[in-house]
Parts: structure tokens; C-alpha cells; sequence
DNA sequence: CGTTTCCCATCGTTTATCGATGGAAGCACG
DNA sequence: CGTGCTTCCATCGATAAACGATGGGAAACG
């Protein structure tokens, strides 16, 4: 039921699920879903896509482990590079919701 | 220079862009930018194709006029439809943009 | 055992936006 | 009068992002 998410925010908001350390991608899906309670619903073939150049731009690096239960899971880790992406992804999104947020509110 | 905006979000910046009246496709592109500072740069290839959309779903009304330097243009005018729309599409930006945040902020 | 939960991933489709392009009509200027 | 700039319309093809459907394997759970 949740909706979809705006567009052009995903690796966004994957980056930032990394902040506070490296995660595989069930549990980033599960993070998004439980920290924006149920409004943010990433399905997992949105998911590993964004992974993938996340990866391909050297935002984040994966490394195979285990999760907490016994099973096998790609971790996912922000690197140097990831974190000033973020930033920067942060700082454009806040800009263009302010110019929307400018005409939104009539002028 | 000015980037892209969200995606998803052109419908509602046109809509929006028609509370105070009718306008023209050129007249919403100029009031895009210049409310926004230059942020938002809406091309006309997007524009159209946004407006063919909203007419579609009789969201606006089209009809032809002259400008105000004597040009034949069309002007763009909300319907009743299209301003609940414009209220529904804003209720759930705001619904995202929240969602969003709270990720952003960590937790 | 059978089923659920966890966890990986790909493929094909759809849809939005953009860049390039084209045209016509008024205006300003030399 | 011609040239070019601004205004205003619009379409077309490419690109890229996200989604739905699908598939599979391995642990845990009853």
C-alpha cells in the first residue's frame, strides 16, 4: 500500500541508510520501511539495481558475511567517496524542495 | 545551469503554477524559474508534453488567445478537478518529503 | 517434513524527462 | 528593408529510473 517513493531520491536515501554502518540489502529495505513507518516501500528489484551503481561509482563497497542469523548476506559499506556523495545529493535535494516549496506556496 | 528537478513532481509545479490564473506554456516555464531563483529550469520538451497530460485528465482546460505583446498563445486554466488533484498530489509530496527527512536525519 | 522468513538477483516493461530540432510571428536595430 | 533576437508553439527519439513478476537457495520453525 505504501506508495512509490519520488523518483531520483533512491540512492539517496540507500546512501543514507549506510551512515551508521554497513547493512545488506534485505535489512536497508527493512530500515527504509520501518524508519519512514511504512511509507517508503522499496522493493527489492528497485533495490539491487541502485546497489549496483552505487557500487559502479565506488560509493559503497559489498563484502559477503554472515547475517545475524546464519545466513549468508552482502554487506553493503559507504566509502569516503559515498559519504561526499550523500552530502551532495542532500544539499540538491534540499534546494530543489525549497524552489517547489516556493511555488507551492503561491507568489 | 540549472539542474533537473524531481522527477514526478512537473505535474504538481504546473498545476501549481496556475492557482493565480490562467497562463501560457511559456508564461508557466518563465514563472517556474523566476519564483524559484533559477533552481527549477523547466525545458519546453518537458512542459508539453506535462501539459498534453493534464489536459488529458481534465485536470486544465487549453483555449487559444493573444499575449500580452500581441502573440497568439494558449492559455492554460485549472479546473475544479484539477485544483483537488494539485491538493492531493501536494498532500502526498508533503507525505514523502517527510518520509524522506526522517531517513535523512538518521535513526 | 512443509512452510515461512530471510536474502540474493535478473528481466522486461513502463514512464518521465531531456536534448535536439523545427517553425512562425512580432520587435528592434542598423 | 533585411537580419536577428525574443516569444510562443510543438514533436521526436534517446535515456534512465523504478517497478512488477519471477526465480532460487538456505536457515528456522512448527
Amino acid at each position: 500500500m505504501g506508495n512509490d517513493l519520488l523518483p531520483g531520491t533512491l540512492d539517496m536515501l540507500v546512501l543514507g541508510s549506510l551512515t551508521r554502518g554497513p547493512r545488506h540489502g534485505y535489512g536497508i529495505a527493512q530500515h527504509l520501511k520501518k524508519i519512514s513507518e511504512d511509507v517508503l516501500d522499496v522493493g527489492e528489484s528497485s533495490l539491487y539495481p541502485a546497489l549496483q551503481r552505487l557500487l559502479l561509482n565506488g560509493w559503497v563497497t559489498a563484502e559477503w558475511g554472515a547475517s545475524e542469523n546464519n545466513r549468508r548476506a552482502r554487506y553493503y559499506k559507504l566509502t569516503a567517496s559515498g559519504r561526499k556523495q550523500l552530502a551532495a545529493e542532500n544539499r540538491e535535494f534540499d534546494r530543489m524542495i525549497l524552489a517547489i516549496q516556493k511555488v507551492m506556496s503561491c507568489a
